[in-house]
DNA sequence: AGAAATAATATCGTGCACGATTTATTGTTA
DNA sequence: TAACAATAAATCGTGCACGATATTATTTCT
């Protein structure tokens, strides 16, 4: 390995892949015992925010395309999550509603989760100040990159 | 939504879940003309810096499981960038080295992947000092999560 | 040495991501 | 208003990730 450009180690992007990744798994136990999924989760906080939104906001919100926010809804809908209707004013969108469990379920993650990814963290050096500027350059990221 | 803690912009794992994400859709591109996926990319870097490594040492490089590993092994087999043979010492070992195709990659991949990400990167007002920390800050979140 | 524990991969099933295409509906324009 | 373009979702196919389990070879223990 002749090129330094190509090492893992100067690559700003594995680190992301990886801590994304690993952020990912530590939620997954306390996600497990809601009985959802991360994405799901996000979904699920999206419509804790404003309930009743069509696929496209929701797919807007999270950064994502319908290809996958569709099959999401789809197996939430199975879980008793949310429900989908047809839009009235327009007739091709799928308005996405929280059913009365994905409702509750809010305030079960409220105690559980977010304690429980503090805890996981709590041996990261990092400050307060620290996350707050690491959010603000992930969002420079971000927005660079959604063109 | 009366729980601050469960908004979606209050949180770095979203940010780095999405991230991620938009860093590997840059990638594409650019790794689609070299016929190969950003995990494959990875891989490729890994055997640059070091030929024939057992399946373990790879996985372990880059933070993933086996059952991760191996199928993107068998798939990178298929598009003969790597070969694999049992291992001498210990036959549970499967080598995994380069191909003539895998070796020639590198220097495609020096001329045309760094520049590309660089140039995607170029509207970001993060500077080398703001990449130094967030790799630095990223790594201690990686070490404290990998337990 | 032989049995049990351990380790290295592989296999299987599920759930994302995402490019590409399709279907239904709305809007726009000649 | 009939044709055409644009939009909202859904569908399809491929490639990860990853928990769980299986398979094979090695190490350890008695």
């Amino acid at each position: 390995m002749a090129h330094a450009e190509l090492q893992l180690d100067n690559q700003i992007c594995f680190r992301l892949y990886t801590a994304a990744r690993l952020i990912t798994q530590a939620y997954t136990p306390v996600l497990t015992v809601l009985g959802i999924t991360y994405p799901q989760y996000l979904v699920l906080m999206v419509l804790w925010e404003k309930d009743e939104q069509p696929v496209n906001d929701i797919a807007r919100r999270l950064v994502l395309e319908t290809n996958t926010v569709t099959p999401l809804l789809q197996r939430m809908e199975k879980l008793g999550l949310i429900s989908r209707k047809k839009g009235e004013q327009d007739k091709r969108q799928q308005i996405v509603s929280l059913t009365k469990k994905g409702k509750q379920l809010e305030e079960e993650a409220f105690a559980q989760v977010p304690s429980c990814m503090l805890d996981q963290l709590s041996a990261c050096p990092l400050k307060t100040k620290d996350y707050q500027r690491l959010a603000q350059e992930l969002d420079f990221i971000i927005e660079t990159l959604k063109k």
